[in-house]
DNA sequence: TATTAATAGTTTGTATACAGAGGATATTTT
DNA sequence: AAAATATCCTCTGTATACAAACTATTAATA
């Protein structure tokens, strides 16, 4: 199989969705057992760099759809990871806060994390771990 | 916006996603007038592989789930980009053929690709650009 | 201030992803 | 050859993605 793709016509974005989808399934292997998804994952991650934080704001740091991340969002409150409260100020608005569970986890996914990224570069030297990260900084945000 | 998010924890796989994200997103634009997903071209390029191939060999080549590919098949039968037809061998097996209108846009179709890929890496010089695709090729193969 | 425009979030519709179960057919084993 | 396995494919159910339309609310402007 490997000896077949390797003869399919040079295509990057066909490479970085393969690459994704790779890291993405590992990750998701890793958070079954905790009952959480990669996007689960990644919302918890923003509400701790942000307690408070709306889903506007999470959806632009994150950069994620306002219409996946609402879909989302009920989940987790379902789940009982995040609770949704309208702010006073503006009632347009909901902030987020992260449960009374997802709080005394948070230690131990953010661990998670770290192992999974280290899974995925492991037979990357240092300056390619570097490297990898500019140039995927770079695809990003051009 | 750029700016928070580079105080986000280090994740490379939020990278690779995101990276993903923007050159899937921008190449779905390019195939959006002529109607086709991309995962509807990508099925193309492994027909055009390989005419005639099975199902199962298509998900092998393209690293896709059976299931995802049963789908995406079935549209592609109902918009007219290929035909499947019965193995008379193992009446298990679909083998599929590009379709004429398939076929005459073949080359216009490769070259969007190629387009894409140049424009993806516009930004990267040509050491960088194998060096990142050695680094994806590393990431899907371990 | 009445109107218009912008913003936050939800909902709908289509297309992946993928786990898991199931049906049809082939192959292997006993 | 009958039974157990394996393979090919489909179907169901859940979770993203994201465009587009819509509601509610706030801000901007004539």
């Amino acid at each position: 199989m490997q000896k077949k793709l390797s003869e399919l016509p040079d295509c990057t974005v066909f490479l970085l969705g393969k690459a994704y989808q790779k890291a993405h399934g590992d990750f998701k292997k890793q958070l079954k057992p905790f009952g959480l998804t990669n996007m689960q994952h990644l919302v918890l991650e923003g509400l701790w760099y942000e307690k408070g934080i709306t889903a506007a704001e999470l959806g632009k740091l994150l950069i994620l759809d306002k219409a996946t991340l609402s879909g989302v969002l009920d989940r987790m409150v379902e789940g009982g990871w995040l609770l949704k409260k309208q702010d006073p100020e503006d009632k347009r608005v909901n902030r987020l806060f992260p449960s009374d569970k997802a709080s005394r986890m948070k230690s131990e996914l953010i661990e998670l994390r770290k192992i999974a990224n280290k899974k995925l570069l492991t037979g990357f030297n240092p300056e390619e771990q570097i490297l990898l990260k500019r140039f995927l900084r770079d695809l990003i945000w051009e």
